[in-house]
DNA sequence: AATATATAAATGTATAGACAACTATACTAA
DNA sequence: TTAGTATAGTTGTCTATACATTTATATATT
């Protein structure tokens, strides 16, 4: 399971077994192998166990208890709530199918305030994705995504089909580090009106969202503005004293 | 400044020490003394400096770039976004003046819902005590604050009249944990119209929280209800991606 | 002037070992 | 039976060292 040649360095592939044998194995409250037993299973030193061991307890999937051991985690639904997530996500994490409809695809330029929030130039090419977001097939948002092409380079319409996140991260291979969100109540607009199926004179929550990427200039991949039927969805969140 | 004979591990004195290096001397950006540095100035392994280093860079003081060293992050509001925070402390980060105005303060009993959420009897006493919340002697918000008189005693109107969490935390020396939220929109009723100094039909952000010790059975200590004025405020938060 | 190249210095990864502190268990003595 | 004691096993702390990778800078080279 350990590659010593691998250029993945061998905390990071430890990392990797211990997560699917927690996956996979092991439920929570039960014991891993002590830091030893890694250590001489795969023939690397413990510091090295203990750098894997140490970023997982970071994660907080697992947890250690000095004298007895190290253990699987409860799963941590606050997690869920109080990190940044995609529509998809959001709603898997609410036990709901996440699906949606297509409006508009473009590729345009020239939108100051959204050229602003990405921190691109008003000249360069941007991606503005208009999408219905539904849940249980029923339209819970309207979403406009915007995106630079520089960084994201061709996009098609099935690229995002479902989460654009997905897409991001995993066939770009980008990572995205946080979002800077607002949330507001407002009426909806004729558009929306149509689109969620709504009525006149419905409140309605509005979010905007810029997300950054994990990089030293933390360049602005994302704005999202949505716009959530407010009798079909709340914003939940966990938040920390400190 | 660094003790090799105190029970106190090394590698937290040290974290204490760069600590009130970056408080009293460095700047957003500057660089800190290198590993090595460390290493040879207060003659201890290299290992140990980079625990305490780590522990830092995780608390988000500091950050490490690859080739050229660690440096002083940049000074974190979005802690305080995505931290968990009181009317008055929320108003003071917007550079807003708090205030409130006092409604009702009753010892009430009796609603199943105020009671579940505070994980208490439906005959036991709890507070009920509803203020227009104010930024800049505008109104903002109407809030109607529930707590367990079995935990804060007897209370005055001058104990919260501007902060519970100042109360709770200073004069009760409990500490709060963390909050479960949720933000809705929704429609004025009669008496937001009327306190709030708004319109009929105007949209309005709907806040509910219930907060928790940091004790063993994470006692809830108050639950609230706060309806903000749509065009006065907006929830603002960043969040991490895991 | 522009482009390679070498070098020093920084963080990143990894090893092998030592002792401390804590927990659970088995054993012993009162 | 109870209380103390030894012991094995666990995580916690710490050292000394080595080499890899990346960055910045100085120095040749073209």
């Amino acid at each position: 399971m350990i590659n010593k040649n691998s250029p993945i360095p061998i905390y990071y592939q430890l990392e990797e077994e211990i997560r699917r044998m927690i996956l996979e194995e092991l439920a929570p409250g039960d014991i891993l192998p002590s830091e030893r037993d890694y250590s001489e299973k795969y023939d690397i030193s413990r510091m090295t166990v203990r750098q894997a061991i140490s970023n997982l307890v970071k994660e907080g999937l697992i947890y250690r208890q000095k004298g007895r051991g190290t253990f699987v985690a409860d799963k941590k639904f606050e997690q869920d709530l109080s990190g940044l997530s995609s529509f998809s996500e959001d709603m898997i994490n609410r036990g709901l199918t996440p699906s949606s409809k297509l409006l508009s695809f473009n590729e345009t330029s020239g939108n100051a305030l959204v050229a602003s929030k990405l921190q691109m130039e008003t000249t360069d090419k941007i991606y503005e994705i208009k999408r219905i977001r539904l849940a249980n097939e029923e339209p819970v948002a309207l979403e406009t995504v915007y995106t630079p092409k520089a960084l994201v380079g061709e996009l098609n319409e099935q690229d995002i089909d479902i989460s654009f996140y997905d897409y991001i991260e995993k066939k770009l291979n980008l990572t995205i580090d946080y979002g800077d969100q607002t949330i507001e109540a407002s009426l909806a607009n004729e558009d929306e009106i149509h689109y969620l199926n709504i009525n006149e004179n419905d409140p309605v929550l509005v979010m905007h969202r810029t997300s950054y990427l994990n990089d030293v200039k933390e360049t602005p991949i994302e704005y999202v503005t949505s716009t959530y039927r407010s009798d079909k969805y709340k914003f939940k969140m966990q938040m920390k004293r400190d």
